[in-house]
RNA sequence: GGGCGCUUAGCUCAGUUGGCUAGAGCAUCUCGUUUACACCGAGGAGGCCGAGGGUUCGAGUCCCCCAGCGCCCACCA
């Protein structure tokens, strides 16, 4: 097939996806019958709510882990699927049809607004599709799922009551997070803190004087609290009451005692608000005391504010410190008071603390069986990572996977929203309070009202793994092992889960809890986390900032396999980097560069008859006695290669592995030895480099690739070609040997050019001891020098064993100032190193102590330099 | 307050269990278009591996300490 010299993506990828469709290899199903052992990864779902960013283009690591997989013979299993991602999604649809209709939920009604969402979901999710094609990502596309699919629905529903019945889900009173514009509970990971500058008050309450940001909340305090040993206050005991003048008269208040309280902070007393602040809630509980709502769940006051009730706090704040001020209670402000608000990331508002009921997650209850015992969900979650049975993707992740699962409290899952997974608890009609639920997942009749809320949404991304391989058909709840020959039990535990190290809370840990329990299983056996994608400048990208790089925008422009290229190479798992066009460009050039060699390759093959070409699949001929030192050189390094290669792979080093392969296809292959090739032509070895090359490249380049494969000749994919396995074959002399010679084609590259000769000159080159004939044509040509025999000592040698001597007669052309100063410059560097190797081997300490094959590396190294310098002394003293 | 990461060539970054005279890409400079490729080739210059201590025969790599930058968690009445 004819190669254009420039390769053309925009005319190949389409192409070449749909055909790698047909073949049917991306469900594991269809693979050849030698593919047996299972691999599986599932796809992190992304959120369908509009487009993939960049991102979601690092699932590259996964492709390229899966495409590997696939080679080697496994049945390499990629599950594709999205997330309803409730909050997020809700939100958006809510904002689009409040500014095109200027509408809100409440006025559509549940059912109409979930039916707008599902249309815009259906809209995210084929783009989300197209993107994922595009990116050239090996998904079994007859597996794909999304979280509210019924069978999905029912698992997460049979989950929640299988968990109720254990009493690992209850409902109870609880001081939650608050949205009041987005009227919903917010979890602790999924608020951000911004940074403000607030006045900072302080008010005359009875004897004490308390500070606080937030009057508005002050209505109801009946309690002050100080730490038990401040020294201050000794004179007031817990328990102890007294008669303060506030808001709206007098009132009694009664002194706790609390080690919660700092007392460096102002004036270290201060009233508590338990039902509006997290840390007075805890304390409230402590020690039994009332607790009152202030505020709505609209943000406004209530009636207890009097005068002020109704109104917002923004509103109300000011006019109360107002009223303190002239009631002669305001002591003094500060101004400059900088403190945390906490806001809702999800693009909510500012967060206010509320008492509910709400479902909670128990995860300090010891009921699940592990390993013989009774142990918490905490407790299982940190063992099986503990134990080694998961490892992490760098280590260091597991330090702050441990300090996040100890401390993690009672995980709140309802989320007062209209679209998710509806929490399956059930309500007698005149129950209103909703306090004695039946929890099953169908109605249990039309005397019951469903509960209003939602799950929030890791709850189903933390069955991922197991829920998407048909949980709810083919676990076996009676012997708590998946059925016999199901995909659930040939595909569970999956092999890796690989994901940004941002969500490692969020979602994994989520993950290690739901499916310990449901499945009775580790999720996955590895997780692997990548740095995030930032910009040059190592700013997060973002639409607003408009920094983003669209990552099939770049596809367009420089080919896809060059932007998977450049997310993988230079990038280490758990470290941030930095992406930019220029990158990107330097790896669609070498996508060219491959699609040359391989024209060249093609082209030779063309001149050679067909005997000569060598087979398809056939080992690399590396036995053959004929071969030239070029040859044997390219063989021993592609051995090489792929050995390093492959243990890259096993470790995880994916920018090491790619960054090995394309060294070896550029400047090894192409630079040298299709170099020789012209001159000394043996297609069939450059065909079978160019295809061992090709399948290490494949998992990485995968279009490209293929592309040149089918261009080769072959019929199936090369999505199904054997992965390149280790072999003994290298030789390390052999390498060695052609080192030296590439360094004599250096030094004669050199002298011509120091001397100005041109090609079109000859000038004549002597060896002071014998060297091949190969070895002489390969000088010859890659110089353009002549090489005169007659000087030789007749006979060439074993092209493998000799031992080159080399020295250059340039008689008249040599300019000897300027040769004297650079073999001086050359001896003097020489002699430090030779120095330093003396007094390294001088040292008995290091001989006797280090490995005995660096201690015979350097004494060789010694005995080749000083050589060295007596040659290069040799020729200074000729030159007088 | 607790924890983590980064600091290596002008820029972006690799560097595995300590062991060849510390690497790559881009940028730069010199030379070169002989039909695989100018999205090219040959070569050069450019680094007290953040500072300071320590362990070791040997440290970019391990330990301690400091500095700058970044991130996470907790707290902020």
């Amino acid at each position: 097939m004819e190669l254009p010299k420039a390769y053309n993506w925009k005319d190949y990828e389409d192409d070449i996806y749909q055909a790698w469709e047909d073949t049917g290899y991306f469900n594991p199903d269809n693979l050849p019958e030698t593919h047996v052992e299972p691999y599986s990864i599932i796809l992190p779902p992304p959120n369908a709510t509009g487009t993939l960013h960049l991102g979601h283009a690092m699932y590259v690591i996964q492709d390229i882990m899966i495409r590997h997989a696939r080679m080697q013979g496994k049945k390499a299993l990629w599950i594709p699927g999205t997330d309803h991602a409730a909050i997020a999604t809700q939100s958006k649809v809510e904002s689009i049809i409040m500014k095109e209709e200027g509408k809100t939920r409440h006025d559509l009604g549940r059912e109409e607004l979930n039916n707008r969402i599902d249309t815009f979901v259906e809209g995210s999710k084929t783009t989300i599709r197209n993107q994922l094609r595009k990116m050239g990502f090996s998904l079994d596309w007859s597996r794909e799922q999304f979280t509210l699919d019924s069978k999905l629905m029912e698992s997460v529903q049979t989950m929640f009551q299988k968990m109720a019945e254990d009493g690992l889900v209850y409902k109870g009173d609880r001081i939650v997070n608050w949205d009041p514009k987005l009227q919903t509970t917010v979890a602790n990971d999924e608020m951000e803190y911004e940074e403000k500058k607030a006045p900072f008050y302080y008010f005359q309450y009875g004897p004490f004087e308390i500070g606080t940001s937030r009057p508005e909340t002050k209505f109801g305090d009946k309690y002050v609290v100080m730490h038990p040993d401040d020294k201050r206050y000794t004179e007031y005991k817990h328990g102890q009451t007294f008669e303060a003048e506030w808001i709206s008269g007098k009132i009694t208040a009664t002194v706790i005692k609390d080690k919660s309280v700092d007392p460096e902070f102002g004036s270290g007393v201060m009233t508590i608000t338990p039902w509006h602040d997290v840390l007075d809630f805890e304390i409230a509980e402590r020690h039994n005391l009332d607790k009152e709502q202030i505020i709505d769940l609209e943000g406004k006051l209530l009636p207890i504010a009097g005068e002020f009730a109704g109104m917002p706090i923004e509103e109300a704040r000011p006019k109360l410190v107002e009223k303190l001020k002239e009631k002669g209670l305001l002591t003094r402000v500060d101004e400059e008071y900088e403190h945390n608000v906490n806001v809702n990331y999800r693009g909510g508002g500012v967060i206010e603390p509320q008492i509910m009921k709400q479902w909670f997650v128990a995860v300090d209850k010891q009921v699940m069986d592990w390993n013989g015992k009774k142990m918490s969900l905490k407790e299982v979650a940190l063992d099986v990572v503990k134990s080694g049975d998961i490892t992490i993707v760098p280590d260091r992740f597991n330090k702050t996977y441990f300090s996040w699962m100890e401390n993690l409290h009672d995980w709140c899952i309802s989320r007062q929203l209209w679209y998710g997974h509806r929490i399956p608890a059930w309500y007698k009609k005149d129950d209103i309070e909703g306090v004695n639920p039946v929890v099953q997942v169908d109605s249990p009749g039309d005397e019951y009202y469903q509960d209003e809320d939602v799950l929030d949404t890791w709850f189903s991304s933390g069955m991922w793994t197991f829920s998407t391989l048909n949980w709810i058909e083919d676990f076996d709840f009676e012997t708590g092992k998946p059925k016999p020959g199901t995909d659930l039990e040939k595909y569970h535990p999956t092999q890796v889960l690989e994901t940004g190290y941002d969500i490692l809370f969020f979602w994994v840990a989520r993950m290690i809890l739901m499916t310990t329990y449901g499945m009775k299983q580790i999720p996955f056996e590895t997780v692997y986390l990548h740095g995030l994608v930032r910009d040059r400048d190592g700013a997060k990208m973002s639409k607003s900032k408009g920094n983003g790089i669209d990552p099939l925008e770049m596809s367009v422009k420089y080919g896809t396999d060059a932007v998977r290229l450049s997310l993988v190479i230079g990038t280490s798992p758990g470290n941030d980097q930095r992406l930019f066009e220029e990158k990107i460009a330097g790896y669609r050039n070498f996508i060219n560069k491959i699609c040359n060699i391989a024209r060249f390759v093609m082209m030779q093959l063309d001149e050679v008859p067909d005997t000569m070409k060598g087979t398809n699949g056939n080992p690399l001929p590396i036995e053959s006695k004929d071969l030239a030192l070029a040859d044997h050189w390219i063989t021993s390094r592609l051995h090489t290669v792929v050995e390093e290669v492959n243990t890259h792979m096993q470790e995880y080093r994916f920018s090491a592995a790619a960054e090995l392969a394309y060294e070896f296809m550029w400047h090894e292959f192409a630079d040298w030895y299709i170099e020789i090739n012209k001159f000394q032509p043996n297609p069939a070895l450059s065909k079978a480099v160019l295809e061992t090359s090709l399948k290490l490249l494949h998992p990485f380049v995968p279009f490209i690739t293929e592309q040149l494969w089918k261009s080769l000749g072959h019929e199936d994919s090369l999505m199904v070609a054997k992965w390149p396995e280790i072999s003994e074959t290298r030789n390390d002399q052999l390498e060695k040997d052609f080192a030296e010679l590439q360094d004599i084609i250096t030094q004669v590259r050199d002298l011509r050019g120091q001397y100005k000769i041109s090609y079109q000159q000859e000038f004549n080159l002597y060896t002071s001891s014998a060297i091949s004939t190969d070895d002489a044509k390969v000088i010859k040509n890659m110089c353009k020098v002549k090489v005169v025999e007659g000087e030789m000592d007749g006979n060439t040698t074993d092209v493998v064993n000799s031992r080159y001597k080399f020295q250059v007669h340039l008689g008249d052309l040599i300019n000897t100032d300027e040769e004297k100063q650079r073999l001086q410059k050359e001896i003097d560097q020489l002699q430090k190193y030779v120095t330093g190797l003396e007094k390294k081997l001088g040292n008995e300490q290091y001989t006797s102590n280090a490995p005995a094959e660096v201690v015979e590396r350097d004494k060789k190294n010694l005995i080749e330099k000083q050589e060295s310098i007596v040659t290069l002394q040799e020729s200074l003293n000729k030159l007088g």
